[in-house]
DNA sequence: CTCTCTAGTGAACATCTGTGCGCTAATGCT
DNA sequence: AGCATTAGCGCACAGATGTTCACTAGAGAG
């Protein structure tokens, strides 16, 4: 029960990858097929069912996957910004990590706001859970430790949302094209936010 | 040659506001078909060509408008905001605005990244444009006189982008659910925005 | 009043879509 | 070795889609 199961898998994926294969040079998932994603993948359309009850079943599971992607990457970057400042070095691992496996992140990016309901749900609990790891981890620092929760959350918020808003603008360049005025912009606003978050007096904001 | 010309004005209003609901109620506009976006506009689908040689050219042109629905919100909040801080009455405007308008925020919403290339494209350089205007007028305020246009023009694009994602959140609420919450929490975000630009050195972010 | 123009109609087409049903062949279990 | 399971195939069907073509009726211009 191994060599099967395996290659089942194989094709599952398979699936997957066409679907954001063709979603990257068309429209969004709205505009996909069964048909055409099966014929993608090399897959006669009724063998679609072996693996999917549906197509929108296909896109949760792609939201699922996409967010356990993001979630390797933050901890990734968390790590890297354990030590200390280093918000350029965070950044440029996300970048990197981006633009190598740029086709999940393109999913999310485009579905977060424009996909099926139900896959917008799932990406924005997902979001909300990842924003919630970001507060918490942040209280463990010194400078937060007398924050309210709600201000954490607030400013978690807004550095994900400024990262997630680069990521945007990283996939929709042609590829190949210059990051750097990206990348320095969105490094700029973090660090700005940071002497935003230090200046921050917690009983004036409520 | 105003009758006509003004009725045929209207049932072009009419595929636009079609394309809008089913939009509103449905997949992104990837998921519209020609002949049901005219079946809701009340109109046999042949009538179609007669104002649109195509469906993006539907998208483009729902993206114009919305983009100079957007310009005049715009207009609107920061003539409030000339007076001083005033950021909470600016998002309350932005908020009512919103809440009076949703179909033209939710299609710039949901296709400023999950849209056909061609739509995005037009978001993007509009977007641009409002964060360029946006940091020449940050640029008469005395606090900012000193910014470089470069670190102005950053400001500007995370006060825009902070509040696109207050946007994106209201639209995805089920419409009378509480407001409160979000809004607050942007309100706070760009006074920490602000209380960071007020601490920025200049020479330090470059 | 007459002539022209055109927004909207209706029928027709080739093509694509989602999905049901029966089959085959190879894997896994006993 | 023999039987059960199932991933994938092929066919079939009803429905939806984009686009064409000839048409009608009513508005605009002379």
């Amino acid at each position: 029960m191994a060599l099967r199961e395996e290659k089942k898998l194989q094709t599952r994926q398979a699936l997957m990858d066409a679907a954001l294969t063709l979603m990257h040079e068309g429209a969004g998932f709205s505009g996909l097929s069964l048909r055409e994603v099966s014929r993608q993948a090399g897959l006669v359309p009724t063998g679609f069912y072996r693996h999917f009850p549906d197509l929108d079943a296909l896109g949760e599971e792609l939201a699922v996957e996409a967010c356990r992607q993001l979630r390797v990457v933050m901890r990734q970057v968390r790590k890297k910004a354990q030590g200390g400042a280093a918000i350029t070095e965070s950044v440029t691992a996300l970048v990197e990590f981006i633009r190598h496996n740029p086709l999940y992140f393109e999913f999310l990016a485009r579905e977060r706001a424009g996909g099926p309901p139900k896959v917008r749900e799932t990406i924005h609990t997902q979001m909300r859970q990842f924003v919630a790891e970001l507060a918490e981890d942040l209280q463990q620092w010194p400078i937060y430790t007398d924050f309210p929760r709600d201000d954490l959350a607030m400013l978690a918020d807004l550095v994900v949302n400024t990262v997630i808003h680069l990521a945007l603008d990283l996939l929709a360049l042609p590829y190949v094209e210059d990051d750097a005025e990206q990348v320095l912009r969105t490094t700029k606003q973090l660090r700005l936010i940071m002497l935003g978050a230090h200046a921050w007096r917690p009983e004036k904001g409520a």
